[in-house]
RNA sequence: GCCUCUGUAGCUCAGUUGGUAGAGCAGCGGACUGAAAAUCCGCGUGUCGUUGGUUCGAUUCCGACCGGAGGCA
C-alpha cells in the first residue's frame, strides 16, 4: 500500500485525492482528529467535493466525547485495509499522525487496555509521590523503561506501571516481542514537506486565517453547547482547545487565533522530527501547495517500484 | 536648527561601578508503544547602531556620525 504523510498544512490531502484518482486507490485517512464527527474546520477535514472525489475511510468514525485510541486506530483501519486489498484495489494512507501510520504498517499488537479506574489511581500517586519516587517504583518492575523515561514524563511512566500491573509483564519484554515479529502491510510512503520551514509556517498561517472565516468559533461553540466537555480527548485538537478558552472567556479570540498559529507551527516541527527518521521514504519539498509536481513525483516513483 | 531621551538576540527589554552579556516570548534540535493535534527532554541563536579616542582591555567612559521617539523653535 501507500502511505501519504508529511507536516500539517503541507498538502497532504490533496495530493492523496490525486493518487487516488490516477492509481484506482482508496483513501484510508491516519488522522488523531479527522475521525471525530462534527470537528470539520479545524480539523481540515476533506470537503464533500474530496470526499466525492475518491472513496474515503476512516474519518468520522467517532463522537467526541468517545475515548478514541491507537489500538482503536489500528483494529479499524486494518479491518479497512484488508477489505481494499481484497476487493483488488490500492490503499492509500494519508494523514499526519505518525503514531497512527507506525502502528497500523507494523500490525502493533497492544498489551492491555486502558483501564480508567487504574490510571486515575496511578495518576493520583504519581502526583502524590513526584515524578522522581513515581519512577523508582516502575524501576522495580521495569527497569529499563523506568531508565528511558525522564521524571516528569507523567504519561509514559502511569501507562508503563498500568501495563505492568494489568499484565504482570513488562513493558520492555512486551516490546522486545513486537519488534521481533514482521511488519504487517509492505507500503511505499511518501512525506510531502514544503521547500522552505518559512514557507510552511507561511502556510500555515493563511489556512488558520481561513479557518476562522469558515466559522471556526461557530463549529467550536456549538461542540461545547451540545455538551462535549472541555478535557475530552478531542478538545485537545488544536483549534479547539484554544477557542474554548476564548468562549468561556479566558483569553480573546485574536490571542486564541494566534495561539492556533503557534500550536500549528510547533506540531508541524513536531511531525517532521517524526518523520525525518524514515529513510526509505521518498521526500518531496514542493512549494507549498505544488500538487501538481507532487503528483508527478509521486507517481514517476511509485512506478519504478511497479505501482501504476 | 537646537535640546532631551533612545539604539543590546527575530520581538519586548534587563545588565555590565571597564574584564566581549541574560530574561520572557518567538525559534531550533530530539524523544515518542492503547490520550499522539497528546506528552516529555534539551539548546541563547549576539559586529551590544557606526566610527574614532582614552585604557593592558570598551558593549560599558568621552567625541563625532547615523537611525528612532519626544520637546523647543
Amino acid at each position: 500500500m501507500i502511505v501519504v504523510t508529511g507536516p500539517t498544512a503541507a498538502g497532504k490531502t490533496a495530493l492523496g485525492i490525486e493518487l487516488a484518482k490516477a492509481l484506482g486507490g482508496e483513501i484510508v485517512s491516519a488522522d488523531s482528529m479527522q475521525i471525530y464527527r462534527r470537528m470539520d474546520i479545524g480539523t481540515a477535514k476533506p470537503t464533500a467535493e474530496e470526499l466525492a472525489a475518491a472513496p474515503h475511510h476512516m474519518i468520522d468514525v467517532a463522537d467526541p466525547e468517545e475515548d478514541f485510541s491507537c489500538a482503536r486506530y489500528v483494529e479499524m483501519a486494518s479491518r479497512c485495509v484488508d477489505d481494499i486489498l481484497a476487493r483488488g484495489r490500492l490503499p492509500i494512507v494519508v494523514g499526519g499522525t505518525g503514531l497512527y501510520i507506525d502502528s497500523l504498517l507494523r500490525g502493533r499488537t497492544f498489551a492491555a487496555p486502558q483501564d480508567a479506574q487504574l490510571r486515575a489511581r496511578l495518576s493520583a500517586e504519581y502526583d502524590a509521590l513526584g515524578g522522581e519516587a513515581f519512577r523508582q517504583k516502575l524501576a522495580e518492575k521495569d527497569p529499563e523503561r523506568a531508565a528511558k523515561l525522564p521524571p516528569g514524563d507523567k504519561k509514559r511512566l502511569v501507562r508503563a506501571l498500568e501495563v505492568c500491573t494489568l499484565t504482570g509483564r513488562s513493558m520492555t519484554e512486551l516490546d522486545a516481542e513486537e519488534a521481533a515479529r514482521p511488519p504487517r502491510y509492505a507500503s511505499e510512503r511518501i512525506i510531502l514537506s514544503s521547500a522552505s520551514r518559512e514557507a510552511l509556517y507561511a502556510r500555515i498561517d493563511r489556512r488558520v486565517d481561513l479557518m476562522m472565516q469558515l466559522g471556526l468559533e461557530r463549529e467550536v461553540r456549538s461542540l461545547l453547547l451540545s455538551g462535549v466537555s472541555r478535557t475530552c480527548t478531542a478538545m485537545q485538537a488544536i483549534g479547539y482547545k484554544e477557542l474554548a478558552a476564548a468562549i468561556d472567556g479566558e483569553t480573546s479570540v485574536e490571542s486564541a487565533v494566534d495561539g492556533i498559529k503557534r500550536s500549528s507551527r510547533r506540531y508541524a516541527k513536531r511531525q517532521l522530527t517524526w518523520l525525518r527518521r524514515d529513510a526509505q521514504a521518498l521526500w518531496i519539498e514542493a512549494d507549498a501547495g505544488d500538487i501538481e509536481s507532487a503528483r508527478r513525483i509521486s507517481t514517476e516513483f511509485l512506478a519504478q517500484r511497479g505501482i501504476k
